[in-house]
DNA sequence: GTTGCTGCAAACCCTTTGCATAGGA
DNA sequence: TCCTATGCAAAGGGTTTGCAGCAAC
């Protein structure tokens, strides 16, 4: 269940190889830098981290490479509605959807089963094959509400 | 239940007075457009119609009135993961989901009222104020399943 | 007379692309 | 060797912004 990060490259370099594409360090940095962060970030604020610790890579093949990641499902892309990717790992995870604070920005996620259920039987009845789903609830969160009657 | 164009931009007049916003001709016109369009459109398309019909209004005044239209509830705004918004008159009509078709790009609409209600209960579990909420659901349509079968 | 809006063009921002070079298979 | 990936810089595309002139209140 618990994998360490060189297992996860093990595989990762495997994935790779089914799929067609090169085993490359450059993919291979990126991925570790991937799988160390949490939570949900851009293909730049990646980029500059990358930078900034010293790792030489090129922007566009940060970007490419996040792309490559989301094709073998390694991390998950989604846009929040602000014309901007925003990338997250899978990793020991199970799919879940999001709470988007608009006065604070924060994401909260959270999973309901029932949700997901009822997204199946809605393509069954439209015979329409789910590839994914996105779902954002935009709203206030407890903290902001608070700060919000001070 | 079934108004007029005419009675439509009335209520717009006094939405934007109480809201403070200015009553303009370029609003008017904007929303003209947009009340006799159906599905979704981007902000460049509905610009390029309007120059087309010859109505004189520059690209920013449409970009910021559709703003200015979410902001009042006139129109949707959404994203579908393509770093572009689209938008969509909200007359008449209940919220609904989309089922977003990744070979045609077509858009389909659903509405499921179990799913919102149980997106309700969620935000109570979580304590979050829902403003909003957006959901799609990614993958092919019955015509592209049956074309691909060909 | 103020304040807010429009029009224009330029700036912006994130992302993608073209191409020469480097590096896997 | 062949083909894919990288790095760089430049282009792309949708959207936003600065500012002067103009229109609403």
């Amino acid at each position: 269940m618990e994998n360490s990060i060189e297992e996860m490259i093990q595989d990762f370099r495997s994935t790779l190889k089914k799929k067609g594409f090169n085993i490359t360090k450059e993919r291979e940095l990126i991925l570790r830098e991937v799988l160390q962060r949490k939570g949900h970030y851009d293909a730049e604020t990646l980029y500059i981290a990358m930078k900034t610790s010293g790792v030489k890579v090129a922007r566009s093949t940060v970007y490419r490479t996040l792309d490559v990641l989301y094709d073998i499902g390694v991390v998950d892309k989604s846009s929040f509605g602000q014309n901007q990717f925003y990338y997250e790992r899978m990793i020991d995870r199970a799919h879940h959807d999001h709470l988007v604070c608009q006065v604070c920005d924060k994401i909260f996620e959270f999973v309901n089963e029932d949700i997901e259920k009822l997204q199946v039987q809605v393509c069954k009845e439209n015979g329409f094959k789910m590839k994914s789903h996105s779902l954002q609830i935009f709203g206030v969160c407890t903290q902001c509400q608070e700060k919000d009657m001070e």
